[in-house]
RNA sequence: GUGACUGUAGCUCAGCUGGUUAGAGCGCUAGACUGUGACUCUAGAGGUCGCGGGUUCGACCCCCGUCAGUCACCCCA
């Protein structure tokens, strides 16, 4: 109630203890992707709007309603990043990284999409995301799914399941469409609404319909795997048998199409239980377009993108907190005299010892100052009081066990670290 | 953009069919315990009852609007 100014709408403010779950997540990725030989890139959080008019499509729901497009002052048309891989081809092209041979990047910050926030959906969202560029072949598929799937794993995370399918090139693709012309058109009238309109706009899309009664018809719909052509069945057939090899665990999924127009050949989605409506953790394909479409070379590439809060949010219902138990040190003065004394030692320990050191500056009771010690979780408390200053000692009190020693206040440092290092 | 539900203390929530000083628990501050924490007890601080309008002698409660939250649709990470 005390602020009249919120933030925006779908937009959260991140603070501890959550920011620690985040800063967790964060360097695990960034050690993930570095072990699989990924660099990491850095774009600007806006970009000229015609960028992701072509990257992404111009029919697109993400391009035509859900934008956070701006006019800066030199007449310019601008818009907050709604997704990466546009921006890191652009990027790559602009400083000539395609030309250096296959490039490996991931990235991992906002995105901007304005939508009804809903669980799972957020105006401002957070992804990781890896672009393997230069590989044509079946086995950078399976590199990008393979680095998804690990990160999971090493979460032990469980009820997440990888879907796969492959949705053709610009050889089979037309073709699929005009099968599935054929076969809802004379159905059209008892379609959903909005499937209606998604036969004329983007037929594939239909295949994902959660209406009950488009049901019927999508049963009976042509499946991808009929119409593939010979190199892009080879293509999923190879994806599919590194995938067993590796002891990846998959489901073939005829309805996955993604949103996307880029996409080409492999899509994938890895789906969580645990998240609701919006089901989807990560989610990612090959576009072997993009970069050429956008003035580039001709470079096949794979990448996915994964939700950093629906990660989150299954790591939560599994009970991951982040946090561990006590740690660090509560320097605690007695008196202003103590205090002048226990400042610079607090400035040397936070040299000496990794571990947090905590301190407070006011004139409070012993008792006072230990419950500031128990809120920030030390494991010990540093005591100072007129009695030590007199003689020459300082006492570390082991807020777990309960147990005092005395210290001579010239070995603070030295001590301090062996024992904190140690956790005795 | 559409729909449903919900907005009372920092947090989680009470508040009977509208009746006049709006409550509890947790948390916070202080004390019981001139200097030894997680338990306990006591006291205190903290509220334009989301906001605006209306009905009424009287509104936290009823009506309308608006904003926000939640969930779902559309779509997506």
């Amino acid at each position: 109630m005390a602020s009249t100014i919120a933030a925006p709408r779908g937009t959260a403010d991140l603070m501890p203890p959550a920011t620690a779950r985040w800063q967790e997540l964060e360097a695990r990725i960034h050690r993930l992707a570095r072990r699989y030989g990924y660099g990491e890139i850095r774009t600007p959080v806006f970009e000229a709007t015609e960028l992701f008019v072509r990257g992404v499509g111009e029919t697109t729901d993400i391009v035509e309603k859900e934008m956070y497009t701006f006019v800066d002052r030199g007449g310019r048309s601008m818009t907050l990043r709604p997704e990466w891989t546009a921006p890191v081809v652009r990027a790559a092209m602009q400083h000539g990284l395609f030309s250096q041979g296959p490039q490996r990047l991931y990235y991992i910050g906002p995105i901007f999409r304005y939508e009804r926030p809903q669980k799972g959906r957020y105006r401002q969202s957070h992804q990781f995301g890896i672009e393997c560029a230069g590989f044509g072949g079946p086995e950078a598929d399976v590199e990008v799914i393979a680095l998804a799937w690990e990160l999971m794993q090493s979460y032990g995370m469980a009820g997440v399941a990888l879907h796969l399918n492959s949705i053709g090139d610009e050889a089979c693709r037309p073709r699929y469409r005009e099968a599935l012309l054929a076969h809802f058109r004379p159905h059209r009238s008892e379609l959903s609404e909005d499937s209606q309109r998604r036969l004329e706009r983007n037929p594939l899309r239909l295949l994902d319909s959660k209406a009950p009664e488009d049901r019927p018809f999508l049963d009976s719909a042509p499946s991808f795997a009929d119409v593939l052509c010979d190199a892009c069945r080879a293509h999923f057939a190879r994806v599919c048998g590194y995938l067993d090899a590796m002891g990846i665990p998959y489901a073939v999924d005829p309805r996955i199409v993604r949103g996307l127009d880029y996409y080409t050949r492999t899509v994938f989605e890895f789906v969580s239980d645990a998240l609701g409506a919006q089901s989807t953790v990560c989610a990612g394909g090959r576009y072997d377009n993009l970069v050429k479409s956008l003035g580039g070379p001709d470079v096949p590439s794979v990448g996915f993108a994964l939700g950093l809060e629906r990660f989150l949010m299954i790591l939560e219902a599994m009970g991951f907190t982040g946090e561990g138990g006590r740690d660090g040190i509560q320097a605690i003065a007695l008196g202003a005299d103590a205090r002048a004394t226990l400042v610079p030692l607090v400035a040397r320990l936070r040299g000496a010892v990794r571990s947090p050191v905590f301190a407070d500056y006011e004139d409070r009771k012993l008792l006072a100052h230990l419950k500031l010690a128990d809120r920030n979780h030390a494991r010990y408390a540093l005591i100072l009081g007129s009695d030590e200053l007199a003689a020459g000692e300082i006492i570390l009190r082991d807020l777990e066990r309960r147990r005092d020693e005395r210290w001579p206040l010239g070995s603070v440092e030295e001590r301090a670290a062996s024992v904190v290092e140690e956790g005795r």
